[in-house]
DNA sequence: ATGGTAGGCGTCCTA
């Protein structure tokens, strides 16, 4: 089963490279971040006439997640637990049945964060601590499961081209990356990580010729339970994608699961 | 060199 997660930064302005990379890369499993849309504007009669089934957690003009799949998602449920005042859209989860087990799939928009210090920061650290109790629970549950999308983090210098010039980014702050160790060394598996030490940049910024110069960072990842990184065949990140017509500034990272 | 670009029911906000 290849489980993918794609930041496409818009899905009606993006619909056309969506389709495209999924006619392409075949994946059973995608979530989807910045779908910018509201569920009612979701192009779902377009995804669905390529075999998918379509979970939205939508949001008017920002943020807004969702989940497709070839098989049936199951147990949906949206937003992360923790704060019932919140009314960003940054977390759907569901569940998918392959042949023998079944993996839940958890799509996720962390905070941007910027600027550092700030509300928008706190609300990033503090959505942190939300993901970090989720991720506690689903350990508990010892079974397969992913945690995947725009995770807004930096974790290492090797993730990103200058480190210096990041410094004080919300994406790459000390306080940040401890935050991501925390959740990560609680026991998951960081599926790029596992087939590939070297440069796996996943965002290059509209501005200032990023992608031509490569100024790229590691931002979206997966992150997978003990007994779904026992299935863990292939990871990989869609580099190609951020060169075709009309991209957005994320390409997707994938990940093959025998299930 | 404090710029640059993209998307959204938008004339600013977010990234």
């Amino acid at each position: 089963m290849k489980i993918a997660t794609f930041n496409i930064n818009g899905v009606k302005a993006r619909l056309p490279a969506l389709l495209d990379w999924l006619k392409a890369a075949t994946p059973d499993v995608v979530a989807l971040q910045e779908i910018k849309s509201v569920d009612e504007g979701f192009p779902r009669a377009e995804i669905e006439d390529l075999g998918y089934h379509v979970e939205t957690h939508g949001q008017k003009g920002f943020n807004g997640v969702a989940l497709l799949s070839r098989r049936p998602l199951e147990d949906v449920v949206r937003g992360l637990p923790g704060d019932d005042a919140d009314e960003q859209a940054r977390w759907i989860e569901a569940t998918v049945s392959g042949d023998g087990a079944a993996v839940r799939v958890c799509g996720l928009y962390l905070p941007n964060g910027n600027p550092a210090p700030g509300p928008k920061y706190d609300y990033k650290l503090a959505w942190m601590a939300r993901l970090e109790a989720r991720a506690r629970a689903l350990l508990a549950e010892e079974a397969p499961a992913v945690m995947l999308g725009d995770y807004n983090v930096i974790p290492e210098a090797r993730d990103v081209h200058d480190p210096a010039a990041w410094g004080q980014d919300a994406l790459y702050l000390p306080q940040t990356r401890a935050a991501f160790r925390r959740i990560l060394h609680l026991g998951f598996t960081d599926a790029v990580r596992a087939f590939d030490a070297g440069e796996a940049y996943t965002f290059w910024d509209y501005q200032a010729g990023a992608w031509p110069k490569n100024h790229g960072i590691r931002i979206d990842h997966a992150l997978l339970t003990p007994q779904a990184a026992d299935r863990l065949r292939a990871a990989g990140v869609d580099r190609a994608v951020r060169g075709g017509d009309k991209p957005s500034d994320h390409v997707p990272v994938w990940l093959e699961i025998d299930l």
